[in-house]
DNA sequence: TGTACATCAGTGAACGCGCGTTCACTGATGTAC
DNA sequence: TGTACATCAGTGAACGCGCGTTCACTGATGTAC
């Protein structure tokens, strides 16, 4: 049953969101297109009509997952916020609606040249941003902290995740959030 | 053909080591019994008279490769060393025999609590050793400096095999040698 | 504006390949005498 | 020490399930008159 081209086009853009969560959370292999065609409402048969293939739409959900962190992140004027935000047991909880490089860094470095395109131009953007929202010192030493903070953040959320033990992920996440913050 | 029990026991020994590898450099989901088997110099048959299934064999491969890690690590005498080694140019090429928690991060989050607990001994012990490695401070600020140290080689690893650019990569390595060396 | 036809988004069954797992078999090792 | 038999590590074919992908079909949308 056909539906109207605007419908059509909302739902290929409600795939790309699902995906984008379902693959931040269970990673590229963890999640098929059958299950990503039912998160966004509809039957697996339809994919191919709005994609080439699962790596294509694997592609695009990074963009749009990148480009979502990005969004959440232009929202603080103060580099202490983001870092608390990021650092927060809340995102470390939602994987689904977290940081994109954070839950699929592993991943990603093993995919094809058109994704890892995509977070280069991402960590590019970041380093700027951190940069700029960095007081004191000259250009060269702020950017020099940006790339600590970013890699410092984004380790920390890693591990706060890995570990089991609930009190030395706690403490991990207080622990960066007080130095990089 | 049966083997001799010396002979069994070294074939089993060196399909853990060869997964160890393969998962460091491909993933969970990358590589195959088959090619695991293939790896070790043997048949992908003869897989289930050593291990009971595939994850078995990934949770004991990850408890190998984590304990390889902390062999290559206690040879350092002096962090700013362990730190260059680990942002080096070589362990940023050589996967497979690098950290694994770098290598599988995203995916160990996702693994059985066998492996997670796995990881959150080798945490614990990695940060002991940077906090008895660093000097000055109170207990306590070396405690927090090596949970921020250990976040941010991890994160700046990650970052730098994740990005596609090789000057940004270099640029990433290089600076985190030097804000945590 | 209304009618008739063409288009095409979405459906659900089916295909085929890869991969984890099983199994009957082989032949060298280990053991009992 | 030598011989006969039992054991069992490893082999390779086969199974079966999951998943990416294809396809014939449906019926609502879009369009031409």
């Amino acid at each position: 049953m056909r539906v109207s081209r605007e419908q059509a086009a909302e739902n290929r853009r409600r795939i790309v969101e699902t995906a984008a969560r379902m693959f931040s959370e269970s990673g590229f292999d963890g999640v098929g297109v059958d299950a990503i065609m039912k998160g966004a409402g509809l039957t697996h048969g339809g994919f191919y009509g709005h994609f080439r293939s699962k790596d294509d739409l694997a592609a695009e959900a990074v963009t749009r997952a990148l480009e979502r962190g990005t969004e959440r992140q232009s929202r603080f004027t103060d580099l202490r916020d983001l870092v608390s935000d990021y650092l927060s047991e809340r995102h470390r909880a939602n994987r689904a609606d977290g940081c994109a490089i954070a839950a699929l860094c592993g991943e990603m470095a093993r995919q094809g040249e058109g994704m890892r395109r995509g977070v280069t131009t991402h960590v590019r953007a970041q380093l700027d941003r951190f940069s700029h929202l960095l007081k004191g010192g000259t250009a060269t030493s702020r950017r020099k902290r940006a790339i600590a903070t970013l890699a410092g953040i984004i380790g920390a959320l890693t591990l706060a995740r890995a570990v089991e033990d609930p009190a030395l992920s706690d403490e991990i996440l207080t622990a960066a959030r007080d130095v990089f913050g």
